[in-house]
DNA sequence: TTTCGATAATTGTCTGGACAAGTATTGTCC
DNA sequence: GGACAATACTTGTCCAGACAATTATCGAAA
């Protein structure tokens, strides 16, 4: 027989599965990110920024209106503003006003931003190599599935991650 | 035959598998994450904050140290002194220098913590079921491999997460 | 027993992210 | 055509997270 369970109260490592599946989801992220925000400072940019030049990269020529990039963008960020202030400062994007709108304000990626992309493109290379180069073609899929049917619920009717 | 391709640089939407499943890991963070961002803020903790709880209701009554505490968080916490501060200014928390080695700091979680802990036990519980119940029992466990796969050798070898 | 390296936090400082409130512009309805 | 709601950002303000530098203590060696 075993042992009489104690009286006091014991926990167990997670609350729930589904609080197990969101800490290994949130510890992986964290893990893997260390890897993109090394790389992306020795460029002196954040991950986030990077991935607005990506999505205007992919438009190019043609611009975005500021809260359609913000939509895009992996993680939300109600300081698209100051963010793009900083790409612009740095000449990497320009924001142009349209005369048919003027409430808008249109995105473009400058030539700059393009050569920048292209500078990162080998070493971010090498980065995602480090990051999950080890896993197999075959798990790698199966986990951008599981990935998207976790979070599918909670992605709004337009957004391009559906 | 197959249209030619043009000749302007067309790009994909992801760089490579890699980037795409490390985005796909970072966007799907970033909407479960919302959850429990909504949930920690109505009782005034974050996230993070509510892990230390939990790691230290495990311990508890024993106290750890706080560097150990630190490395066991989800996320690294190079501001874990202030973290804790926030804490033992609610009475959350104890902190003792032990006089056998005044270096170091011991943190226990006190009574009013585990009490809050119980209080939200069960809004937590529902927020996981928002986030993940819509996955089958399976597909969580494959997940929760998947990541650990995926994150395995970024982990130090000392780490709880491996 | 003084010195020096190692350990364990703590503090200073800066930047990015979050939310709410504010501004400019446009569309719409009486 | 004037009022008012809606759109598209922008700004103010605060707080958390990151890194580096510093402090306090301890252990071990000279």
């Amino acid at each position: 027989m075993a042992t009489a369970p104690s009286q006091k109260r014991v926990h167990r490592r997670f609350d729930s599965p589904q609080q197990e599946a969101f800490l290994a989801l949130w510890r992986t992220y964290d893990r893997l990110r260390a890897f993109e925000d090394e790389l992306f400072a020795r460029f002196e940019l954040t991950p986030q920024q990077y991935n607005a030049l990506r999505l205007l990269r992919a438009e190019h020529p043609n611009p975005l209106p500021t809260l359609v990039l913000a939509e895009r963008l992996v993680s939300r960020a109600p300081d698209i503003t100051r963010l793009l202030d900083k790409l612009e400062e740095r000449g990497l994007v320009t924001r142009t006003r349209p005369p048919e709108n003027r409430r808008s304000v249109l995105v473009a990626i400058a030539e700059p931003g393009l050569a920048l992309i292209d500078e990162i493109a080998v070493p971010l290379r090498a980065c995602h190599a480090k990051q999950l180069g080890h896993l197999p073609a075959a798990d790698l899929l199966k986990l951008i599935a599981l990935l998207k049917a976790a979070r599918e619920p909670h992605e709004p009717a337009e957004s391009v991650w559906k």
